[in-house]
DNA sequence: AAACTATTGTGAATATAATCACAATATAAC
DNA sequence: GTTATATTGTGATTATATTCACAATAGTTT
């Protein structure tokens, strides 16, 4: 089974590929892409056996083949609709945010407790919490973003559980205790920031010796 | 040295002491920061021991040392300023966001090359591109975020580093060439979502069989 | 068409990270 | 004060991820 970090290299060489075919690239080596995703050449080709993806001997890979091949494996074959929960700095940068659309992926309702924030006729509307599991259920929804203050966070989990969502992404500076047949991801933006600062001073002492 | 994840770790842990300390918790064991930070305690203490913080065998961990051990190891003995370069969805979300206060991490400052967006009176003032070197050599800033479009982070990251500045996360949805003497992380919102839904699928596939 | 060369694909080796097993020991119980 | 017990701390082990080494082979050159 592949890791976080190899799905994560694929979404890599597929961001590669797109250039490389807006260039009018038609093929491409294992030596390209590891370029541009700042890997190793053997990397890659590891990776694409890990999903049966092969190429010609001395002829590389072929451009159309292998975006066709890394979409199906990302589900981009077609459009994956998220919700998002707390609209406030993050889920309003989300909602707006336009690299989604180009990779299939749509944000299409942000639900807050806050009635001065809901929106029913906005092109992305924004719900009261209360309508939540009726929307996720009618509009067959499996992905969800939580965006409120970590007190929030658990209780907005639950929520989405229990609507049926099975994926999400988590900005609450928090741990969530998740039940085994879902998938939770936490993106903690101070988290992120002190591991910069973390290894910058520690390459900076390193440096200095 | 430790890992990125161990470091990931240590804030986490940081985290879940902030909440026990507000709790008026003395003392802490191995064991309560592995359940908050959904991982083993005997993970909790091997990391500890590669930074030499020690507890007391029975008798666990008092929570204001670990919180001030932690502290100094991720840099939280002071404020670190960081800048902002691109004031668009993320960038502007960024700056209000409340979180990073609470951890000793400000923002004081974003740029942009759009004039309509400058604002040098605000609190946390929008200034133009040219006038980022200076400002940051004058204020010693050492840390940056990126979040511009994709065309423009390399050029972003070229200032920014020309200016002094080592320690940088990128949310441009490209991978930058870096010297090795700085620190580059990168967040690509996308590729995050597609990994939600790579492991929810699989998930679901393999609970099916 | 034969020889050469660049590239893939992968088993083996290595490096890295996590877990196990248990000795050391501080605290609690009696 | 002695015994029992909960907890830390860590060397040894196992698991996981990456890199190495090189055979296979498609394309290129002569």
């Amino acid at each position: 089974m592949p890791n976080k970090s190899c799905i994560i290299r694929l979404s890599m060489y597929r961001n590669a590929l797109m250039r490389l075919k807006a260039l009018n690239f038609v093929k491409v080596f294992s030596d390209n892409l590891a370029d541009a995703a700042r890997v190793t050449a053997v990397q890659v080709r590891k990776d694409f056996s890990l999903f049966n993806i092969s190429g010609k001997r001395r002829g590389g890979y072929l451009v159309d083949e292998l975006i066709s091949q890394i979409s199906t494996i990302l589900g981009k074959d077609k459009v994956q609709k998220f919700i998002v929960i707390g609209i406030g700095n993050i889920g309003r940068a989300l909602l707006h945010y336009p690299g989604f659309k180009k990779n299939e992926i749509e944000l299409v309702a942000g639900f807050d407790i806050d009635t001065s924030k809901h929106n029913m006729d906005a092109k992305v509307p924004i719900l009261p919490l209360e309508e939540l599991s009726d929307f996720v259920k009618e509009n067959g929804i499996r992905f969800g973003i939580i965006a409120v203050p970590d007190f929030a966070a658990q209780e907005a989990l639950e929520v989405m559980l229990r609507s049926g969502i099975r994926g999400i992404l988590n900005f609450a500076p928090i741990c969530l205790k998740e039940p085994p047949e879902c998938v939770v991801h936490n993106l903690n933006l101070e988290t992120e920031l002190e591991n910069i600062i973390y290894f910058t001073n520690y390459a900076t002492e390193a440096g200095n010796k």
